[in-house]
RNA sequence: UGGGGCAUGGUGCAACGGCAGCACACCAGCCUUUGGAGCUGUGGAUCUUGGUUCGAGUCCAGGUGCCCCAGCCA
């Protein structure tokens, strides 16, 4: 599936038609406004398939601009790790800018507000500037220094900007309304001085713009038409809209929605760089994070978070989706794209006494059934094989009708197999299960016609290769890892992780790193970016239903 | 208590004054060489109180609940 094809409705495309047919705008163009401060995670791709649809969707373009306007908090590493997984999700920019693209433009913008009057330099502490704010319901105080005439302002921004004061000694504020309803209102920083190095411009300012006095004049100057957002910064558009009616310059419009908010899961920067640097999760691509670069080696593909994307929707209302339908997304995916293999990850020895000693045969297997044009493969079959655990009981509960003593099943693609008798270790732990098969029921169909309740898999002990296989779940245990006393922290799911040693049939040997299968019966796994020809490591992307698990829930 | 925003099944999203619908989840059945997939079906929602209207989830008024804003972060 194209990107192009996920074509919802929503009040932005609504509001971006109307503009349109009106006559507001002439074209559309959207930008993409990461922050390089930090790895992309799932919340983002929300945001970055708006901005690039809608984009897409009116024959417009789509800028991608970094936000770099902080240098104490942004890094290189992280433009060049978001372009790539901007790109592995399919979005298409016309070009790539950045804030500080527009630095020189902006100090000239910020000389015609002083001009106007319009902006002063104010020389109050950040906490004389805090206290001097008001609250929410008293209004402010006007700076002592907010009636300096033009040519000292003027003067003074230019002194800032060739590094004569310390950090933090002066700010260049809009000049509005320290009464205003409205805090943001309340004059706004726009540039504070910052004696630090920027990974674009180097040693050349002393000053850098604030988000809000950077963002929209860069919409401006680039000639975006929508410059769509998150909920929050619903406040900010009095403000957008302030500094572009002083300035009489192009003016975008700024819609906000909310943004994803996923269960089990935490989103935030702070949180993830915690679990990074805390050890919880071996790293930012470690597959239990919500990031892409985690996702994608978990095995997750572009289109099914495309389509749990789409599924979600966009509004304005606060909502938290269910991870459980990003789950549905793959697996119906990955059902549809995915080769079936048979593996065996809790292995149970089974013997069949009365198959021939060191015969072997090839059985076919069909690869995928739900398309047939990917064919079938051989998986050899011998008197020794391993089967799972969970689909043997010594004693069956209700409803079970797999494998227990007395109870035929068939062997998928194989033979019918009947349970005989077990053997037990010292603890009486089932260690070896005994069974006799059916000659006439190879290919898994009884010469008489009779009839098993169940398919079980099963790899053969001397053809099977011994793999590693890390069974993922959820990293929380609570759907709201941030509420309660422990923080998210304190609900870890200490079962988020599990390493098995399983077996795999022989045609998986020469899985490569990012292949993707159905495990039958058990999931859907990707190599991982850790797996070698001589051991094999395979990633549970995720698991499939399980009927049987209900069952045994409601049983108790 | 100032300002801004949002309230529809369990979850997310529709319905633009005219039979409240879709997806996921849930439940039941059919089918099945994956207890998978597929197919069929059931149940379940308009925050509240008034008003306007032939008719209100939608319009109006009041109430309630939740979210955001007092960084020289974005």
């Amino acid at each position: 599936m194209n990107p192009e094809e996920i074509k919802p409705t929503d009040f932005i495309r609504e509001a971006v038609a109307e503009d349109l047919k009106n006559g507001r705008f002439k074209a559309v163009r959207t930008r993409l406004p990461p922050e390089p401060n930090g790895y992309l995670h799932i919340g983002h791709v929300k945001a970055f398939m708006i901005d690039y649809l809608i984009a897409k969707e009116n024959g417009g373009e789509l800028v991608l601009r970094f936000d770099d306007t902080n240098p104490t908090k942004e890094e290189t590493e992280f433009v060049e790790a978001i372009e790539e997984d901007a790109r592995w999700l399919g979005i298409e920019w016309v070009k790539v800018t950045y804030a500080s693209d527009y630095f020189d433009l902006l100090y000239a913008w910020a000389q015609k507000l002083i001009m106007a009057g319009k902006a002063y330099v104010d020389d109050q502490t950040a906490e004389q500037v805090t206290a001097n704010r008001g609250t929410l319901t008293e209004p402010g105080k006007n700076s002592p220094f907010r009636e300096r005439d033009v040519e000292e302002n003027m003067d003074l921004l230019e002194r800032m900007k060739n590094g004569e004061f310390p950090n933090g000694s002066r700010i260049l504020r809009a000049k509005i309304d320290m009464a205003h309803p409205n805090i943001n209102m309340r004059d706004p920083a726009m540039y504070r001085i910052l004696h630090e190095h920027h990974h674009r411009t180097g040693d050349k300012w002393k000053i850098y713009p604030l988000y809000d006095w950077s963002h929209g004049q860069n919409d401006s100057m680039e000639e975006i038409t929508h410059s769509l957002c998150s909920l929050e910064y619903e406040n900010h558009r009095p403000l957008y809209e302030w500094f572009l009616e002083q300035l009489g310059v192009f003016k975008p419009r700024q819609i906000e929605f909310a943004r994803l908010n996923m269960n089990y899961t935490v989103m935030s920067k702070r949180k993830l760089r915690r679990l990074v640097e805390e050890n919880h999760v071996s790293g930012w691509d470690d597959p239990r994070m919500p990031t892409l670069r985690a996702l994608r080696r978990r095995g997750f593909t572009a289109e099914a978070i495309l389509d749990f994307i789409r599924k979600v929707g966009v509004a304005k209302n606060y909502s938290i989706s269910d991870v459980s339908l990003l789950e549905a997304c793959v697996r119906d995916d990955l059902n549809k794209n995915s080769l079936r293999r048979m593996a065996v990850i809790r292995p149970l020895k089974v013997v069949i006494d009365n198959y021939p000693e060191n015969q072997t045969e090839e059985m076919d297997a069909v690869n995928n059934p739900e398309d047939v044009n990917t064919g079938t493969r051989k998986v050899p079959f011998s008197k020794v094989i391993y089967i799972e655990q969970d689909d043997f009981q010594e004693v069956p509960q209700p409803k079970y009708y797999r494998l227990f003593p007395g109870n035929e099943v068939r062997l998928r693609y194989a033979y019918f197999i009947k349970c005989t008798h077990v053997l037990k270790d010292d603890k009486g732990e089932v260690i070896e299960v005994h069974a006799t098969y059916d000659p006439e029921s190879k290919g898994g169909n009884a010469a008489d016609g009779r009839k098993v309740k169940s398919t079980i898999h099963w790899v053969s002990a001397n053809h099977a290769q011994e793999v590693e296989v890390r069974m993922y779940d959820r990293l929380f245990t609570k759907e709201n890892p941030e509420e309660g006393d422990e923080g998210f922290l304190g609900c870890i799911n200490p079962k988020s992780l599990e390493i098995l040693k399983g077996f795999v049939e022989p045609s998986l040997a020469s899985a490569k790193t990012g292949d993707r299968f159905q495990f039958e019966r058990l999931g859907y796994f990707c190599v991982d970016i850790e797996s070698k020809p001589e051991k094999l490591v395979f990633n549970l992307t995720v698991n499939l239903k399980d009927a049987w698990a209900k069952i045994e829930k409601k049983n108790g």
